[in-house]
DNA sequence: ACAATTGTTCACCGTATGGCAAACTAATGT
DNA sequence: ACATTAGTTTGCCATACGGTGAACAATTGT
């Protein structure tokens, strides 16, 4: 089902949408089979479980089938790897807003009264 | 075009695309116009424009015309949201390593032999 | 054995996405 | 004036997305 070429790809996308993002809150704090998960929504069971996929596809949750219950848990690594690239796009935003005011202050300091 | 509800599913769903994500990682480091922004890719200028005018729709960049030059700069701000939701997902993760060391050491000091 | 619970699969629907080619507009260089 | 450059608009396409309802497992409680 999923077409999606890198894991960064599939996180991303699987957390643009707020169903999704909100299953992967709740499961932050513990883990929890399928219809618990599903309760607080107000689509059907197979639309819900499509939404599974998506966020287990994209490694950002694991599952586990015991007797007839499914167990979802949050794999933290997927999700630290959004927040890495994330990071890393500031850090190039800080070096440039430093070198920004790098230029700013030796400009200053060769002429103190410009406007 | 998007019908995207939340800042955060346009700003995830922006996120989504590798040349979207490219996009970014370059402008990060200057704004710059948009054929400059489009030479690195093999796709013809109405499909790039396409990305971004999802890009822009989602707040990450903002652009201004100038003469026939559109300049792209990145908004670093709706990126931090971005962050700022991942981050707080990992501060639950954290909360709950955290009971769950406690938990682990109180029992401990209960039966120091256990296995 | 039987019913209820929990999950799964299937076929379908309207809309969005990511791409293309072609035709077009507006500003700039000569 | 004319050609070039830079961007835009339009129409098209195949596929993916987010959801539905109906039928179908498979496990568990009584």
């Amino acid at each position: 089902m999923e077409t999606y070429r890198t894991p960064l790809d599939a996180a991303f996308h699987a957390l643009s949408d707020p169903t999704r993002r909100a299953i992967i809150n709740r499961l932050m704090t513990s883990p929890a089979p399928v219809k618990e998960l599903a309760e607080p929504f107000s689509m059907g069971l197979p639309g819900f479980l499509k939404h599974l996929r998506v966020l287990e596809d994209s490694g950002l949750i694991a599952t586990e089938k015991a007797g007839r219950v499914r167990t979802c848990r949050v794999r933290i690594e997927r999700l630290a790897e959004a927040e890495t690239w994330l990071s890393e796009q500031r850090a190039l935003w800080q070096a440039r807003t430093d070198r920004l005011a790098n230029y700013v202050e030796t400009q200053m300091s060769g002429n103190e009264d410009e406007d």
